[in-house]
DNA sequence: TAGTGGTCTAGACCACCAC
DNA sequence: TGGTGGTCTAGACCACTAC
């Protein structure tokens, strides 16, 4: 017993199962179309539920299926592209951008926001929030920060705190001249407020984009966008995103 | 029971958990610190072990906390940012980038990596396999294919795959002249041959940053680098990164 | 060899959705 | 109301690391 290697580690069973549930995936099921459930699909496998669920649980996280409480588990279509970030930059609110503005408060924010703005850790800044659609459902939630300082007109105001006022607080942003942009990506997990808005369970895994603008020699907005991680394929530069990194995973031998 | 609402959802066991823990690293532990076993956890907070799992896999994939198996969970240092594409671009292999070469293969790739590189699905391509260090840790693994058609000079040879051949392919992709890049980003979870190179299990949450590299009016090149989701920030821009979104992550008031 | 995290089981109950 | 996925339990054994 010295050839090569012979049963050299035991695969474990929900990384086979992944694997064997990917293939069917790809050959015998359509987008759209919905799983057996859980129980069942446990049984013909002839693991625990919580075996199968875990295999499941890649497979979601990989953007391969959706599954949803009370419904079941359905087949996801391909990632959709969204394009972060082009090579000219611009404010958030361009006339041609696909966000709606949801509300605007004046609150003091996080520590590291405050940190990232060189504001001090007690000023209240104003919190845009916005959330992105494409293709009809929700991909992102964002809380777009502002000091005072960019917006010195709307210091004194206490408009309703809607749209409105979002809409009024960009547009003072819009008279500054905007120098660069930097932005960051990272792995999170959904607060609460922010699954709800993206129609997923809190803790859901989601790419973190944060995102500095710059104007007048310093940070003047600083925008932290949460994509659901299932759904999306963040695209930067100015061609549009391609099929790329879909379906078998198979490596090449 | 009409005012407004008294206990409205039961906010799962693991959910608050995880608000606990969250709270004690920031205040109670030190980066590098070892936390209490599994067990012992659970047992303190009375609950299952499975349940306290699920706590501290969400704190792990949100950078917060390191495990490995024997040894046991610690406090993760803040997550590093690793610049990924600068605004000039230039081709792999540059005299000051922090890739290191680990050998080269000839091969057919999958589907959708032919698709992309617009060569036939059973067209062979330079596979170059090289891995990405950062404050002395892997942080990435990277194949990039390159069609034959791109480095016309070494259709013919057949030396040994390793690094040196690594390294011809590359200088014969520079004698093109790079029109421009384009790039995605996405999650993903680590095939078995990434995970090792990565120093983690297969299945880790990683990021993919697909690549294309245009050159002569079609797809030159191909990147598909896995960074490793727990310690990576993604930066994009010249500015390198900042100190952002770690900490609390409390939400302003 | 002792102790760690990783895997797995066979149950139970709950929150949500559609009918 | 019945069926779905989401949460939780109390065990067991295994793989790995360090001593």
């Amino acid at each position: 017993m010295g050839t090569t290697q012979l049963e050299t580690v035991p695969e474990p069973k929900y990384w086979h199962l992944k694997t064997v549930l990917s293939e069917a995936l790809d050959s015998e099921f359509a987008v759209g179309e919905i799983l057996p459930n859980e129980r069942e699909l446990a049984a013909r496998f002839g693991v625990a539920r919580a075996t199968l669920r875990q295999a499941l649980e890649q497979l979601e996280l990989e953007g391969r299926l959706q599954r949803r409480r009370g419904v079941g588990t359905t087949v996801a279509p391909p990632r959709v592209g969204v394009a972060v970030g082009t090579e000219q930059h611009t404010w958030p609110g361009a006339p041609d951008d696909d966000w709606q503005l949801v509300d605007c408060t004046l609150a003091v924010p996080p520590a590291a926001v405050a940190d990232a703005l060189e504001t001090a850790r007690d000023e209240m800044v104003h919190i845009v929030r916005r959330t992105r659609m494409s293709h009809g459902q929700p991909v992102a939630a964002e809380l777009l920060h502002i000091p005072q300082a960019s917006a010195p007109a709307l210091s004194g105001i206490d408009a309703p705190s809607g749209p409105a006022r979002a809409r009024a607080v960009l547009r003072e942003l819009e008279r500054l001249h905007l120098e660069g942009e930097d932005r960051a990506v990272e792995l999170g997990s959904a607060r609460a407020d922010d699954a709800k808005e993206l129609d997923r369970l809190p803790g859901a895994p989601v790419l973190v984009v944060t995102t500095r603008f710059f104007a007048q020699g310093r940070t003047a907005a600083l925008s932290v966008a949460t994509y659901r991680a299932d759904t999306c394929r963040l695209t930067f530069g100015d061609t549009g995103g391609v099929e790329i990194h879909h379906g078998p995973e198979r490596r090449a031998s």
